[in-house]
DNA sequence: AGCTTAATCAAACGCTTGTTTTAGTCAACT
DNA sequence: AGTTGACTAAAACAAGCGTTTGATTAAGCT
């Protein structure tokens, strides 16, 4: 009663967990929207309401910051993947459908359950970044989920060579990563044929695209040469 | 003779556009390694052997800096990349092969001759990092060059409706992204079985399968609905 | 020769960064 | 009611950032 912030705004949570909790959610966004360098403790203890020391009351430095508002979201979406997998691998027939492995490797990071595009963007950011403490991170979180999901795709594309399989799923990395952090790239391009930002509607063109592509040929070892005859398809 | 730098090590170059080249050289790599705002301008001098005056006498700012690495290479790699484009329209038949179209777009940018790897790893890193002005530089750089390509691909692909040509070519985009930023990336995840840090083996996947991905069917408006039934192939 | 211009240097500028300190407030428990 | 401990507030910290300064040197020109 002595200063002035003991209104009515904050009387909506008992202090300490809705500080945290602030924290976390401006950083992910600015973080998201800046990058990580570019979003100063400062800007986020603003964009929060929350004091300069709080951050490192709770979270000890930028880098357990950094690391709380990843594993807060990485941790429930690598939790759903599998979920998902398992779902479909007992669901009809044995081997779960290809399309169905390309959906639950994506869509618990895609849609907005768990934190949508704005974290989406994040890793994103996070994986291009890179710097040292960035990319262990990255690696301690996804070491062991790939894997599986590179199993599921081998047993359901039992013709496809491993060195094909490799391949397509770094690219079905780059496709993923580059569509969550450029929304509203393509619209300027084609004049609003597509809306990357919209994560539903990209997923929807995604998931089939993907699976056709896993589905195409496997590419000769050797590089095809251009003979002038050579047909489109 | 005053001081101790007029000895012998310097007498490679006349001294000034050595300087700027030193510059622009140690810029890109460190850039590339460690982000723009990784990478200081204190440790670009230190890495070049110049004073910390040279950047902003050279190159105005930072910014100026860095729009400099970027020119360098990216004028050159967009002439060359229109210079295949044409070659090939005018080489057999009219319409350009769709691997000749795809490997004119990603052939300048990734091999050697504009600062391969590196350099590529810098513009992958431009195209996540996106601030304003990285974006806005990259924009400028970038507006022309992707319409024509647009409309080659178009012309190669009659039967392909506009909305999959724009994402596919999205796609394309950040397939080529992702391999440009993350060598050694898949290595670690299958044994080498592939290995993207080497340009060449990566375009000589990259182009036919890209080739194969446009060609792939048209993906229907309407999300697929996953029926019990369905097989993968 | 003398004057002018371009390039380089050491040093410092003001500012922002992440982090820490010191003091204080509030809620809860015995 | 009083004490404790979780938590916040405001200010300051040292370090690093991009940038600027003013002096010094080398080269070009008439």
């Amino acid at each position: 009663m002595t200063e002035a912030a003991q209104t009515a705004d904050v009387a909506l949570d008992p202090r300490g967990i809705s500080t945290r909790a602030r924290i976390l959610d401006s950083a992910e966004y600015l973080f998201s929207e800046h990058g990580v360098n570019g979003a100063s403790l400062r800007t986020i203890v603003a964009h929060a309401g929350v004091n300069t020391a709080a951050i490192n009351y709770h979270f000890g430095s930028k880098k357990g910051l950094l690391e709380a508002v990843f594993a807060r979201r990485i941790l429930p979406i690598a939790e759903e993947r599998l979920k998902q997998l398992t779902a479909c691998r007992d669901g009809d027939g044995r081997p779960p459908l290809l399309h169905q492995i390309i959906s639950a490797f994506l869509e618990p990071g895609m849609r907005g359950r768990h934190g949508g595009a704005t974290f989406a963007r994040l890793r994103a950011r996070m994986a291009a970044d890179a710097s040292d403490d960035t990319r262990a991170l990255m690696a301690h979180y996804f070491d062991g989920s790939s894997t599986q999901f590179l199993e599921a795709l081998a047993a359901a594309l039992p013709d496809l060579p491993a060195r094909d399989l490799h391949w397509r799923f770094h690219y079905l990395l780059g496709t993923m990563v580059y569509t969550m952090a450029n929304p509203g790239r393509i619209q300027a391009l084609t004049n609003n044929s597509c809306n990357p930002s919209d994560m539903d509607a990209s997923l929807a063109y995604l998931v089939p695209y993907l699976a056709q592509c896993f589905q195409a040929d496997p590419i000769p070892e050797a590089p095809l040469r251009f003979e002038p005859g050579h047909k489109t398809e």
